[in-house]
DNA sequence: AACTCGGGGAT
DNA sequence: ATCCCAGAGTT
């Protein structure tokens, strides 16, 4: 692994250039659940607005929900910004060095703190990332579901038991080229064993297998949501309505919801104080997440001026060119973005 | 153990 | 349309 690794492994990935733990700890962050091509500019972006912890704790959430709008699963921001205060609080600046303190810090899970510890500071820890998982069930023929409670017990006994425990250089390459021989040539679609260096062995290979291994997740339906908006406009402005921290696109800034049985002009009493009338429902917009599918019905009404008058919390009147800036969920984003009268 | 949490790339 | 990606946290 080690030798293919390194005529063969990735080595000129951003978060590669450095050993700074905030850096690749951020990158480790932002890649889980994300390819590595869709991570590159959102990290660039980041660390030129934060380049340090410090930064990163002095700011306020807005700004950090912000920079990572679009790149989904907004608890890693909030979880990142909140260890980024305890680095630079409880821990006084100090970074964890190992992975078991690494693994007190939100969001970071036993695979995470791993890669960080071995990375960076040459420990021989285990990982065990959706790569790892696919390499390990072809490589020894692993049945079962690897998101199954008892499947991953096994593979992390197999990943302990086969990272390498002495050698700087060996621990610390070891993690790499396991991700890197899952991403370039064990895939999940169409493996390339005739490159793979370990095909002459391998369970899945061997028995005409790799397209069986890893055991797909079972399947379940999908449900579909309704969701009813406001999309209340002005020649330069929209309201925004700032998100609950937890559930669906926590932190973010998104159309004013009408609630279940509630009418548009209703919504637009109970959040600016006035029933307005007139409003235009504008063709409905299908989104899909990984547990469900979500139709949102946007209802246009397009106003002289802002109102005045007391707002509810959490609204915002936010000019079109100040919407890059805003916290949006990618969806909400391409619906303002939609040319309407 | 099951569920929640996004957006997009690959097929 | 379907699967899953450098998973973690909550219930």
């Amino acid at each position: 692994m080690i030798a293919w690794h390194a005529g063969n492994g990735r080595h000129d990935l951003p978060w590669q250039q450095t050993r700074d733990p905030y850096r690749v700890w951020l990158s480790e962050i932002m890649l889980q659940q994300t390819q590595v091509e869709t991570v590159i500019p959102y990290y660039q972006r980041f660390l030129q607005r934060f380049p340090d912890v410090a930064s990163l704790a002095a700011a306020p959430l807005d700004d950090v929900l912000a920079l990572w709008a679009g790149l989904g699963y907004y608890a890693r921001a909030r979880n990142l910004h909140r260890a980024a205060q305890q680095v630079c609080g409880e821990l006084a600046g100090r970074f964890p060095q190992t992975s078991l303190e690494l693994a007190e810090l939100p969001g970071i899970g036993r695979s995470t703190a791993a890669a960080i510890a071995s990375f960076c500071f040459a420990e021989p820890a285990a990982i065990l990332d959706g790569n790892v998982k696919r390499v390990l069930c072809r490589y020894f023929g692993i049945e079962g579901f690897p998101g199954e409670r008892t499947v991953e017990l096994r593979l992390w006994e197999l990943a302990e038991s086969l990272q390498p425990q002495t050698g700087e250089e060996a621990i610390r390459v070891y993690p790499q080229a396991q991700m890197d021989l899952g991403a370039t040539i064990c895939t999940r679609g169409k493996p390339a064993c005739l490159h793979c260096p370990l095909s002459v062995d391998c369970v899945a290979r061997l028995a005409g297998r790799e397209a069986d291994l890893p055991v797909a997740r079972p399947k379940k339906a999908i449900p579909l949501r309704e969701s009813d908006v406001l999309m209340l406009r002005t020649e330069d402005a929209v309201l925004l309505e700032q998100r609950p921290a937890s559930g669906i696109w926590g932190g973010l800034y998104s159309l004013p919801q009408i609630e279940a049985g509630e009418s548009a002009g209703q919504a637009s009493l109970r959040y600016l104080g006035v029933a307005l009338e007139g409003f235009v429902l504008q063709p409905v917009l299908r989104h899909s997440f990984t547990h469900f599918t979500l139709n949102i019905r946007p209802w246009r009404l397009n106003l002289p001026a802002v109102p005045q008058g007391v707002n509810a919390p959490g609204l915002r009147w936010t000019r079109f060119d100040e919407l890059a800036e805003v916290g949006l969920p990618a969806p909400i984003r391409k619906l303002l973005e939609y040319p309407t009268d």
